[in-house]
DNA sequence: AGGTACATGTAAGCTGTTACATGATTTT
DNA sequence: AAAATCATGTAACAGCTTACATGTACCT
């Protein structure tokens, strides 16, 4: 899913700048699994627009939540319909890179402090973000289906995952395996 | 962490061709969270080779493994080197683009028929996945300790997944709540 | 004889990231 | 007064994907 399709897809929420668009990415509620810069962000809104798939929003409604200078967009009909049919075109396979599991899968290859190291901030950002999930739940009134769907499948995921770091020793493999024999 | 660095990682389990990588990526322990593919791995491995990084592996022990055309490298000492000063820079945070999980965050403009099947899909996706890791475990007497620690993050958390899918509808929104209210 | 898996590589093109360049507004 | 946040954009570069091009070896 490309750059386009993902801007589409924040602005059918609501109006937004580019520059919200990007907060969106960072902090917004799909920051788990989509992203993209200003780079990627700016010529594509430019390239939607002359397309005719969004809009300058109207100004009462953009001058509320937004910067007098900002540039507000919104879908057009035919913008909802593009993201509609993106949605439902075959889907590109998941793509997930993970320089963490990469480097401890590894980790007979790096020292016990730096594997620890790593393991500790993960666990410190699986923290942080289950409970950034739990507040944005119990706000939650104004959450569509999609959104709570997701919200639920993130945090079981998310606390499993740091229960497993929590509790599982990485275990400097063999000694005692060979002990044992 | 970029495609040099991967198939040194590679390299450092045993001795491997081109093509092996590529099957590695495709089908081996670390294919929930690396990939590349052969534009990148070929260009890739005549750099590593060029900077001396790794060299052609010992035929005797080429020859019983891979074909006889096949170019198989292994690691030399400085690529190990290399290898493990890679492992330990600073990472770049996960990358995670799910085309799965944007399609359902929007799940409202989807037919009822297209949500189920991509749930569908998923939940016989993460069977098959898990089926594979589990007999991956009990086969895996060899394993590195990273191999099986990582195993067992993947498990759980495919298995967490797996369970959500399988127990939570997705809820077509707002008419129940607003009776309630 | 045909299909599948093994095997290597190049080139074009697409996409996205990073760095740069600039400036206004709000908060501390 | 400084720092943080809001705001837009371009250009160069890096990286990866896709398509092309070619051929061998093994299994049925």
């Amino acid at each position: 899913m490309d750059v386009k399709t993902l801007c589409l897809a924040i602005l059918s929420r609501g109006p937004a700048s580019g520059y919200a668009i990007k907060k969106e990415f960072e902090s917004g509620a799909t920051r788990h699994f989509s992203n993209a810069g200003f780079g990627s962000i700016y010529p594509a809104l430019k390239l939607l627009h002359a397309q005719g798939l969004i809009r300058n929003a109207d100004e009462n409604l953009a001058k509320c939540c937004f910067r007098s200078d900002a540039k507000v967009y919104e879908l057009t009909a035919k913008g909802r319909e593009t993201l509609v049919k993106a949605l439902q075109k075959p889907h590109t396979p998941d793509r997930y890179h993970s320089d963490f599991q990469v480097s401890l899968f590894y980790g007979q290859f790096l020292t016990p402090e730096f594997r620890d190291r790593l393991i500790q901030d993960r666990i410190h950002y699986y923290r942080d973000e289950i409970r950034l999930m739990e507040e944005a739940l119990q706000a939650g009134e104004q959450m569509t289906a999609g959104e709570r769907y997701l919200l639920g499948l993130g945090l079981d995921v998310y606390r499993t995952a740091l229960t497993y770091l929590e509790t599982h020793p990485f275990e400097e493999a063999a000694e005692t395996q060979r002990h044992a024999r």
